[in-house]
DNA sequence: CTGTTAGCGCATTCAA
DNA sequence: TTGAATGCGCTAACAG
């Protein structure tokens, strides 16, 4: 059977299609007799408004979109949750998209923000090229970025290169000079700016220390599992091997552990390991990592883009969301 | 600035409005000359059609709605790439819902079907009530479900019943007969219909075995790591332990091995575990594991919702997805 | 082949 | 306080 409309609803009660409308978004008063009639019929015909009719009128979709790639990465499920949890008892829907190429990215870019089909966009783990930037500013759709600071988008900032650094110190702290750095393909045209803030990071912590940058240590890799454990092989067999690792991921710190494993390196006595995350895994293998608090950023990105739909002219606050070094037993001071 | 409407491309054109639809849906022979025009118009003024025009046009909204409890859970995540691989692709948008209450979740069955705001309903993990069973056939709302098998609703079903015997199957070949299982509350509403299912499973394989059930021996449990971790050592502490745990997912088996280790239990020598799901830790982990492929059944789901939608009287056929245990080594026989 | 028109369901005028 | 009319952007049926 045909839903009912607010036609049938307004001929049923015997009023205005208009005073219906107005009862449902209280945009003027009514006569509270009539109220509660054109509320009883709406009741007896179990009557829903029709959202594309209100999108169309309103030139609103009440929908949000979002972007997070890399969704084989366990952590991004924490990102999502975040976001639902504020997104689930408001007005809003969410409509999630996937990027999963460059193709489907400039082609995301180049339409959806045009389509009006959603009044906000969320964007995770992604630092915006020029041109997806020229899109988000010539449709004027309200963006977010989470995960990465841009100047010119309003964004929740984690510093990861603050984190990165503070992560590397440790093992520095812990005496050790040969630190290998463990990342995706900073050139990878789909790779998270994330990869590079670490490296960044990892950097600037060697140079504070006077310890020279090795190309050699820096180990980019594949994300799946089994590239990842024989690039580290690789990395471990090296003449001069590092004695201590710092990788981007958790799943790739899980790797470091794997490779070692494989050439009976034990851990944290020959080789210290530092990953990035704290995803559940990372406490099971007692790795110590970098924990970010993804849910909380999450929450507070699509909070600023709530607000950023309501009131475009919100000044675009920048929070930063603080990161910790979980310490855990994949760390020890270098064996003399 | 205000995005281009159809009519402003006909304006420019100098072309009917009609033209211009028929040019973008092929819902009718165009000139080739006349057609050129539009689309170089089109280019010209970056004209997007509006979705809600679309929508209200046509009284589809070319969006899936996607319900997927239990976000916590990492393997959730393989079941949205699934899901994300067709919809991605497709002309389709993909609608996240939020349901992590009873009240959200009746409040979604009675609203959501008939606001036409989705095309189609993809249900993960639920086994319906008779109630929501109502709303969706009431409102005719093409619905598939994956996980649960139901008689009244398409489904791709993954047989856990038969999966969870084979699992214990194991365990009593294995020579084990003090076996617990361990999963979360059966009668709370907001439980997966999953942890029954597995239960059935597991009563099933003593049942053949001529094992007697133990109540002591099924330990229902809070699904986060501490609680539950708390709840398997008032297990592992009782007069008679079991020897063999089947925990219906591998975060609780998980949780198996932390209480065991509290308690200096060895595995497997003095336990063996078998968990549910294989998701990456359980590799990492060496637990031996139910596999079931998530991310294909939920490709099949959506597969088949998208038929439903295609052609509503599409025979509803009932996939079954395959399982298979993954032996590993946190089984191990019986030690005398 | 193509321009025009009539809805789709709703919010919001403008009159009354 | 309320009903009727207008338009949001689009598709499809209708009339050339």
């Amino acid at each position: 059977m045909k839903p009912a409309t607010i036609r049938d609803v307004a001929n049923r009660a015997g009023v205005g299609i208009g005073t219906v409308s107005s009862v449902l978004n209280c945009s003027r008063p009514v006569n509270e007799a009539t109220r509660q009639k054109v509320l009883a019929t709406i009741k007896e015909l179990d009557y829903r408004p029709n959202p594309s009719g209100r999108h169309l009128s309103l030139g609103k979709t009440d929908t949000i979109g979002v972007i997070i790639p890399f969704f084989t990465v366990t952590s991004q499920i924490e990102r999502l949750r975040g976001v639902m949890a504020v997104v689930g008892p408001s007005d809003y829907d969410l409509n999630l998209f996937t990027v999963e190429t460059v193709a489907q990215r400039n082609k995301f870019f180049q339409t959806i923000p045009y389509s009006g089909q959603i009044d906000g966009l969320l964007l995770f783990y992604h630092y915006p090229t020029e041109d997806e930037l020229q899109h988000i500013r010539q449709s004027e759709l309200p963006t977010v970025l989470v995960d990465v600071a841009h100047p010119d988008v309003p964004h929740i900032f984690i510093d990861n290169v603050a984190a990165a650094r503070n992560a590397v110190e440790h093992l520095i702290a812990l005496k050790h000079r040969k630190i290998a750095y463990v990342s995706d393909y900073l050139d990878d045209p789909m790779a998270s700016n994330f990869g590079y803030q670490c490296y960044v990071g990892y950097c600037m912590a060697l140079e504070a220390a006077n310890i020279p940058l090795r190309p050699e240590y820096h180990c980019q890799s594949r994300l799946d599992r089994q590239q990842a454990r024989q690039s580290i092989v690789e990395l471990l067999s090296l003449p001069e091997p590092p004695t201590a690792i710092f990788a981007f991921s958790d799943e790739l710190a899980l790797s470091v552990l794997d490779a070692a494993c494989e050439l009976d390196i034990p851990i944290p006595n020959s080789l210290s390991v530092v990953g990035y995350n704290d995803i559940e895994l990372a406490d099971f293998a007692q790795l110590t990592t970098v924990r970010q608090n993804l849910f909380e950023a999450s929450v507070q990105g699509i909070e600023l883009l709530l607000d950023l739909i309501d009131d475009p002219d919100t000044t675009p606050i920048q929070y930063q969301i603080p990161t910790e070094l979980i310490v855990r037993h994949s760390t020890a001071p270098l064996a003399c």
